[in-house]
DNA sequence: CTGAAAGCGCTAACAC
DNA sequence: GTGTTAGCGCTTTCAG
């Protein structure tokens, strides 16, 4: 074996008795090159163990082959489904996921610098918010991006997002099955657009139906903090008829608070909507009625407008809105 | 703005008046440059917009400085955390993730080829199964690997590893203080590693400790398959004292199966213990008797190795393993 | 401390 | 169909 150091495709090209660039057609998809001289260097190129060295072509071609996946900790709990989604759906376009973290917003410049540097083909940020002047950026380095699960004003980024408003009216049309004479938002962590957008088209629907008594909540999207904005809550006022919440992770969490301190009857008492249709939401023991977002379709939605951006740095922005599907659970009262 | 074209480091060498590895110097840390060349380097840089490239650093140092992170579908359910300390860890470490995800057997070829070209600085692999000659070609190509929450017989490879037997040696004691007549073992699917090594090491204990009155069934690790297992079990057989689940998620799926169609108490009637610790064994309604993995300091041990193996190529192969906390939740009865 | 020069391993014209 | 040649953008000796 050639073991001692990387085997290029000179020496391929040296050992098979031909020229390194016929080594290099034989390797790149599509070339011209005759049988003989293929299975030669195929061969010797197998016998010593070569593989062409990616980060030469990348630099040559001036395309990586990857895309910047940004996750941010904000993310929804179907994340692990969406990132698994996202992977598998890129790698089919041949392209690869470099993945990218996001904790706060200190480590954005840092993240953007890794992005220029890196070459990446284009973007893919999961439920991040970023600034618009950061969004401005993407497209001075002629970087594509889409955001996904994000809805952005001003219409000159690509997005994919599930249709929250759509989603909402038939979860506060199924609570309104039961006639509630008080409602409780409970909305996600402010520094969430996608939390920002459910909260808001959930007060204005409700308002604009004429309803008097809706208080709204804070919570951080986690199981505890939907706990615990019940509980605080439930200190000091009745319960609410119907409560909306910006996530399935936390109706869950306000099911559980309520199951263990309360006597309170869920849906007999009060009604609990989610939003997402996460794995858990389906449980026996909590069966949410909810939105479940279509993540395969929302997914290739945003892969296939990455790619063609890639392909067609001029193609315009585009906003891609898909419905979601009404989960009645046992979350709310059916008659 | 320059945005015709990428700026390369002769644009910004030109136009400060200073030669092109001037400016290599000034963006490569650690190098002398005079404080006036730098800041004049760093002022016409960073009007032109430019970022070096690094691919073509990659190309010449020989270093991506990317680590290939592989994650099975047969993952644990924990492993968004894990993937996420991980991304968050390499990171701290200067590196960045290229993720890949594997669904089956098919894609392994494919795979391995990518690995090889992207000239990745090593690779993590969470909790996949690979043939032992598959862990070989690492050693070939001189890849450094580690793999995650594995346990390899022979010592040739990097493992970073929860102490599953320690762990279920105390779930068994836990269960033992009801002394329980009979035990299903409800294991994780026969292709994952971790599932078999947690299958095995109960039934070992188990004969050791000489319970007679063991029985074996095989779900794949999800909730529906916890479901399913135990709702086929009771149809023809008495309901088992004691259930070993090898993951936390199967754990919900019996408990949730025996509360909606059974007419059996937990933990009163039977105990059930699951493994793992994922944060919805927390949850009120379940509330599992189980073992926490320690998945920060897992991880931040399979990233240290990793990088020592990077930076040291011939450091020896190393084991390491690491106990788990015990969970006393409500799903066994406690005295 | 700085500049000149030689590549890293490959692709993509371009002749033959 | 095949070989020759000229780089991609950077790092890294090596003189000065």
């Amino acid at each position: 074996m050639y073991k001692n150091k990387k085997v290029t495709s000179y020496d391929v090209a040296r050992e098979a008795g031909v020229s390194q660039s016929a080594v290099s057609r034989v390797f790149r998809p599509g070339l011209s090159v005759s049988k003989k001289t293929r299975d030669k260097v195929m061969a010797t190129a197998n016998k010593m163990g070569y593989r062409p060295n990616a980060i030469a072509r990348m630099l040559i071609t001036k395309q990586s082959g990857m895309v910047a996946v940004i996750v941010s900790s904000r993310a929804n709990e179907n994340y692990p489904e969406v990132l698994s989604q996202v992977s598998k759906q890129l790698a089919a376009r041949n392209k690869r996921v470099l993945l990218f973290t996001l904790d706060d917003a200190a480590g954005v410049d840092d993240l953007f610098e890794q992005i220029w540097t890196f070459q990446v083909d284009g973007v893919i940020a999961l439920a991040a918010h970023f600034e618009s002047q950061r969004l401005a950026q993407f497209e001075q380095h002629k970087v594509p991006v889409v955001l996904y699960n994000r809805n952005v004003p001003d219409a000159s980024t690509n997005t994919v997002c599930c249709n929250h408003e759509q989603g909402i009216k038939q979860l506060l049309a199924e609570l309104k099955l039961n006639n509630p004479q008080s409602y409780l938002v409970l909305s996600g962590p402010v520094d969430s657009d996608v939390a920002n957008e459910r909260r808001e088209i959930a007060l204005d629907l409700l308002k604009k139906s004429g309803e008097k008594n809706v208080q709204v909540l804070y919570g951080d999207y986690t199981y505890q903090s939907g706990r615990d904005c019940i509980a605080q809550w439930l200190k000091k006022n009745p319960a609410p008829d119907a409560v909306v919440c910006s996530n399935d992770t936390m109706a869950i969490g306000v099911i559980d608070e309520i199951r263990e301190n309360h006597n309170i009857h869920i849906p007999n008492d009060m009604s609990v909507v989610g939003f997402d249709g996460i794995a858990s939401s389906f449980w026996q023991s909590y069966q949410i009625t909810t939105i479940k977002q279509p993540v395969e379709q929302l997914v290739k939605a945003a892969v296939d407008m990455l790619i063609e951006h890639i392909e067609n740095a001029d193609s315009p922005p585009e906003a891609r809105v898909l419905t979601g599907t009404l989960i009645k659970g046992n979350s709310v009262k059916r008659s």
